[in-house]
RNA sequence: GGCCCCAUAGUGAAGCGGUUAACACACCAGCCUUUCACGCUGGCGACGCGGGUUCGAAUCCCGCUGGGGUCACCA
């Protein structure tokens, strides 16, 4: 879809204070991110708390956690100020207030007097008579008169918009052409009788007033659209340019839920996933740069360099985590060993392997060692043998070495290597010269060392692994699997 | 159910009226190799269906089917 940007580009993420932030919101946040930062303009993060009963405890922070965990800031926000402050909407009920008014006054909009029950009745008998559900209007042509007994009467009312009998229409950045039918749409509330605007009213007076010009954002909000552009048209606000993206999926195609896998920014920084990784990862849901490349590994600023909404798919992506674990592999590899130990600092942690006091240089050796078998950061705990004293597997021992003296074998290793460097080039030169001399397979002789010191079948290179865990420790396993054997 | 959006291999996607229908992940096979992993090479695999328009449709139009979104005094 082709289609010019307005400069200067201002675009704003408006997430619900709900907790953690959603994988798909985080999407959204680097779309409008890298909207913002390619064409020199201005990201805008306004917390979109209308619904009181919503608002959790903290859950504020925890949207700006994951965010800047994926390293993605923005210039204007409820934290930070700005030309346009506040940005929290419940501080900015006042604003909202005095464009109700105007409505009221201008007779675009009006008090509704009925209650939910009502509504909710209305709404059943339409159902039942299958016809369009919404709201009939009846309160629409009220006398001023009829109003004021209802006021005594103690009911508070809501204020509704005057919906028009016509096309509603806008361009969408991403899809095209998008219309609806007004006559559908019925008159909707904009304040609520607690006095607080809905969602699609509020929206749009900070979207104006903040100066927003393109309003990105995903495929779900297309049906709100229709509302909003009645409301900029009521206020004569200028329209802006809208962009929807495509949704992320599940894997059997439902909507991504809590039920069915990780959907939390949080979960995946806890997983293991590097913010790289995930930032790569989200770009390309959804996203492609058009053009053949060789592989899909992008960081921010090739992103910055490729991006661009011609490109952004209107069909709705699979959220495939394999492909997620296979960016988050490479770019494990991509690290520098010192910042890879560092990062795997809380997962050894959690796995119990290390404490508060670790050698960070131990560490870094380890991570080069294990560096390109981690497709994810918590899973260093495979590698547990490196750490804690694993458990001999005497029985799979016996079986590799069938009638061989596995004893023997061990000690005549041991001898071999007891004095030596502590190096993975001597103790290789020196073990397969044992292993000459005991006549033994390859096979043979390094899968019972692997066995005896790792406790498993898999490893990195012997040597190498040798070398990480330390000759005293080497040793020691050594003589405790020749014990047993 | 109404309205809206979407539809190329298992997944993400290129394609913009004429292509042997890219590429990436996954999968399979081989190579490398002390195991695993990495890496390399090769392979399997797709235009949802039906009508048009056109000399020619994955590309344009219509219908159907399927999936998704949305119909609140939620955001």
């Amino acid at each position: 879809m082709v289609m010019e940007l307005r400069k200067p580009v201002r675009v704003r993420m408006a997430p619900s204070p709900t907790g953690d932030a959603h994988v798909g919101h985080a999407r959204t946040t680097l779309y409008n991110y890298l909207l913002a930062r390619q064409h020199g303009g201005t990201f805008i993060l306004r917390i979109d708390d209308t619904d009181t009963k919503r608002n959790v405890e903290e859950a504020e922070t925890g949207v700006y956690r994951g965010l800047r965990w994926l390293g993605l800031d923005w210039d204007e926000g409820p934290d930070k100020g700005g030309p346009h402050a506040p940005y929290r909407q419940s501080e900015r009920l006042p604003i909202y207030h005095k464009y109700v008014k105007q409505l009221l006054e201008s007779g675009k909009a009006y008090e509704c007097f009925c209650t939910p029950e009502e509504l909710e009745a209305e709404r059943e008998a339409q159902q039942e008579a299958k016809v369009d559900i919404k709201y009939s209007g009846k309160c629409r042509h009220l006398t001023e008169a009829e109003r004021e007994e209802l006021r005594a009467a103690g009911r508070v009312p809501t204020v509704r918009l005057k919906v028009p009998d016509k096309k509603i229409g806008f361009h969408d950045l991403v899809r095209g052409w998008i219309e609806a039918d007004g006559s559908l749409i019925g008159d909707f509330i904009i304040l609520k009788s607690n006095g607080i605007p809905v969602y699609n009213f509020a929206t749009v007076i900070d979207d104006h007033l903040m100066q927003i010009n393109q309003v990105t954002r995903g495929a779900e909000h297309i049906s709100n659209t229709f509302p909003q552009i009645l409301i900029y048209q009521a206020l004569g606000f200028e329209i802006p340019q809208f962009a929807h993206f495509s949704l992320m999926l599940n894997e059997d195609r439902s909507k991504m839920s809590k039920r069915k896998g990780a959907t939390f920014v949080g979960q995946y920084a806890e997983m293991g996933y590097l913010p790289e990784a995930m930032i790569n990862f989200l770009a390309f849901l959804g996203w492609s740069p058009g053009e053949e490349v060789v592989d899909e590994i992008m960081d921010m600023d090739d992103l910055l360099e490729k991006f661009s909404l011609e490109h952004c798919s209107a069909s709705n992506a699979v959220f495939d985590i394999k492909k997620l674990d296979w960016i988050n592999a490479k770019w494990i590899r991509r690290l520098e060993p010192a910042d890879l130990a560092q990062r795997l600092v809380p997962f050894l942690q959690k796995a119990g392997f290390i404490g508060d006091d670790y050698d960070l240089d131990h560490l870094t050796k380890v991570a080069s060692l294990i560096q390109e078998r981690l497709p994810r950061l918590d899973a260093v705990r495979d590698f547990h043998y490196l750490f804690l004293e694993p458990e001999v597997p005497t029985t799979e021992i016996k079986k590799v070495l069938k009638d061989k003296d596995g004893q023997a074998g061990l000690q005549a290793v041991i001898a071999a290597t007891e004095s030596l460097p502590w190096q993975e080039a001597e103790l290789e030169t020196a073990i397969r010269q044992t292993q000459a001399e005991l006549g033994w397979s390859t096979k043979e002789l390094f899968m019972t060392l692997r066995l005896a010191l790792c406790g498993g079948k898999v490893s990195p290179p012997l040597f190498s692994t040798m070398e990480v865990i330390g000759k005293e420790r080497v040793i020691r396993r050594l003589q405790a699997a020749a014990a047993l054997l």
